[in-house]
RNA sequence: GGGGGCGUAGUUAAGUUGGUUAUAACGUCUGCCUGUCACGCAGAAGGCCGAGGGUUCAAGUCCCUUCGCUCCCGCCA
């Protein structure tokens, strides 16, 4: 794990590192991570587990353990009976007290900060024997994932997971104290609730007193947090749990932490502003730091995705036109695919990675083909370019390179001189440097071209986002800080192919883009495939940490959007019906955010792994190993819930 | 729903083309050791090779089924 490292700046930045309020009534005096050379004679006592044990036969030591560090003790002085040492088993719970004593010159140990001192013991109490634990939580080997779930209480006595819990508890608790200054109030919402159609797979509860009905868990306080702004809340925020019953992935689990945020009386700039501030105050960024805006369109057109990762540059270019009339039938036949009402269009990208980054041989090139496997993709071409067209002398070689000719080339080259002329924006805010042009000015066109292309758009941008990042990894260009991003101007729809409908790209509450209301309401295919929405995404190293949009608060165009998405009368009424009555009473323009707190926890404490910042977590298959959950109903549970049970 | 990786002493791993008694490290146990801190040294115990079935004279190894963990696609308004 690379968290230990990493996590002391975050926490440096978080934690209030001193307690405020000491409170007396502890079985201590000090922690295990507390006694330093100005201790030295006090009389103490320390609790902990036991970390180790060495005894050299005439000189036995122990390392004591709590959250907060090791201290040593020695058992030189001990007058008792050393054959205590034998029941002290690792893991085990003791107390301890001693003298706290200065070690010998020659056994100073500078790589623990107790490491000057030791506490020599008097008085050793076994408060709780332990039998050998099933792994030591800070062992050199690493457990395996599913050991260390099913004794998660033992994975969590190391120190680093102490630490994130430690500062998941003080980001909240900020975060609190800045919405609450910013004038917010904390609201919350019911777990159990209704069903929202439109969304994520609803958690279901029932009830014995209402057969045949079930309550369910909330996936977002979507329309509460609305009604609240109805109900003359003004700003309205909570730390809530949100639940989704989908598969999982690294950074998904199927509970969720959300910091909600909803606000009365805005505009868009007022979530971004508030969204900047709150960054500023979690994480080290510079101190003139701004949240950059990107458009939906330049996110997909230059990296094939609505959460760009911007530690580094790699644009990708289209290039698709220019193998309409290629001899290479694989290209070809992609540039040939024309968008049709119901069908995406062919789409060829590329990306050049410069001499001076690396270059790629032949075996590692065609192994590229492993990373966009998995959405259709047979391989990535490429081809090199030796010498600088100022000579006159670029030479194309390997991959594909006789199917580029010059003229394909100079309009390849054109355009990534063009794309980092049109995010120049992003490159001086992120300290990128141009690749289409070397330090005096002159192209400097040395490196390898990739090319990723398939008949379905959506996959080629995925291809070629995957690509972009495989790339980056294997030439280490990703630099160490956070690239923020304010990704906007959503598309309003998606059309769903197979069903022939419209759903709704973020939910159906979304505002169209003010400049699009014409387009929401022409009842045309196209129109409405353009129409974009008042919808945001933060975005931080290629993660999304949240979105947001301005709310429909007017009642017909809600259900103009209703119908939109092909709901009845009937289920509009069912399921909306008494939102849709709220909006009737007079309602405030309104909109928020939702950000999510276990990814804000990840990339404090540069984790990759949603299981890290969150205490008793799920497997992939949403079990909990250590409680055996889910579990099967007792006969009396199910027959009190009316239950007809399959199995 | 689909695909990839993994599953071997308590733990982490090695195990060749299918071929004697399945290795090592850490942990455990026994003994020795006065400045260790990944202590050292000598020795011992410890195995349903995830489970079930099959191929074979012979299976940890090959095949099928299945379970668990994990990563990804779909999915996640």
């Amino acid at each position: 794990m690379s968290i230990n490292k990493n996590i002391n700046e975050s926490m440096d930045k978080i934690m209030d590192k001193n307690v405020k309020n000491v409170i007396n009534g502890l079985i201590r005096d000090y922690t295990c991570g507390q006694l330093r050379t100005q201790n030295i004679g006090e009389s103490v006592t320390l609790c902990g587990w036991v970390n180790k044990n060495r005894d050299l036969g005439g000189l036995q030591f122990i390392d004591i353990r709590d959250k907060y560090g090791l201290t040593q003790l020695s058992f030189a002085n001990y007058k008792g009976d050393l054959n205590i040492l034998k029941q002290i088993s690792l893991e085990s719970v003791i107390k301890v007290k001693g003298s706290v004593s200065a070690r010998p010159k020659e056994a100073l140990n500078t790589k623990m900060p107790t490491g000057e001192i030791e506490v020599l013991v008097e008085e050793v109490v076994i408060l709780s024997k332990a039998k050998e634990p099933p792994f030591l939580p800070n062992s050199m080997t690493q457990a395996t994932e599913e050991l260390k779930l099913k004794y998660r209480y033992l994975d969590l006595r190391n120190k680093n997971l102490q630490d994130i819990i430690t500062l998941r508890s003080n980001t909240a608790q900020k975060v609190r104290n800045f919405l609450i200054d910013c004038g917010f109030v904390e609201v919350e919402t019911p777990i159990l609730y209704k069903s929202t159609p439109e969304g994520a797979r609803d958690y279901v509860v029932p009830s014995r007193v209402h057969p045949g009905r079930v309550y369910a868990l909330p996936q977002s306080p979507q329309t509460l947090k609305q009604l609240l702004m109805i109900a003359n809340t003004d700003k309205y925020f909570q730390l809530c749990r949100c639940f989704r019953d989908e598969d999982l992935r690294a950074d998904r689990q199927p509970e969720f932490t959300q910091v909600d945020i909803e606000v009365s009386f805005l505009t868009q700039d007022y979530i971004k502003n508030l969204i900047e501030s709150m960054m500023k105050m979690l994480f080290t960024v510079p101190s003139n730091f701004v949240l950059p805006v990107m458009d939906y369109k330049v996110a997909m057109e230059y990296f094939g995705s609505d959460k760009p990762d911007l530690r580094f540059s790699l644009p990708q270019i289209n290039i698709t036109d220019l193998f309409a009339t290629s001899a290479f039938t694989n290209l070809q036949e992609v540039a040939a695919v024309v968008a049709t009402a119901s069908e995406g269009k062919g789409l060829i990208k590329a990306i050049f990675i410069p001499k001076s980054m690396g270059e790629l041989s032949r075996k590692d090139a065609d192994a590229l083909k492993d990373v966009v496997a998995p959405f259709g993709l047979n391989g990535v071409y490429y081809f090199k370019v030796a010498g600088t067209a100022i000579a006159g002398a670029t030479e194309r070689s390997g991959g594909i390179s006789k199917f580029i000719d010059g003229n394909i080339y100079q309009q390849i080259v054109e355009r990534l001189r063009k794309a980092e002329e049109e995010l120049q924006h992003f490159y001086s805010i992120f300290g990128h440097t141009n690749h289409s042009k070397n330090a005096n000015g002159a192209a400097s066109e040395e490196g390898m071209w990739f090319i990723v292309a398939h008949k379905n758009a959506d996959a080629t941008h995925a291809s070629a986002d995957v690509l972009r990042r495989a790339l980056a990894q294997k030439f280490s260009i990703i630099k160490d800080f956070y690239a923020f991003l304010w990704v906007n101007n959503f598309p309003l729809f998606e059309y769903d192919q197979k069903e022939g409908r419209f759903y709704a790209k973020h939910h159906p509450f979304t505002a169209p883009h003010h400049l699009d209301e014409e387009k929401f309401f022409s009842n045309d295919h196209k129109l409405l495939s353009e129409c974009r929405a008042e919808a945001y995404d933060l975005v931080c190293n290629g993660y999304e940490l949240g979105g947001g949009s301005l709310r429909i608060f007017n009642p017909s165009m809600q259900e103009k959007m209703f119908q939109l998405l092909g709901l009845s009368e009937e289920q509009i009424k069912n399921q909306f019906g008494f939102f849709v009555e709220a909006l009737q009473y007079g309602t405030p323009p309104h909109g928020g955010v939702a950000l999510g707190l276990d990814r804000l926890i990840m990339l404090l404490c540069k984790s990759d792994n949603i299981r890290d910042v969150i205490a008793f977590p799920k497997t992939t298959s949403a079990t909990d190993l250590m409680a055996q959950s889910p579990s099967a109903p007792s006969a009396a549970q199910i027959a009190e819930l009316h239950f007809k049970w399959e199995n």
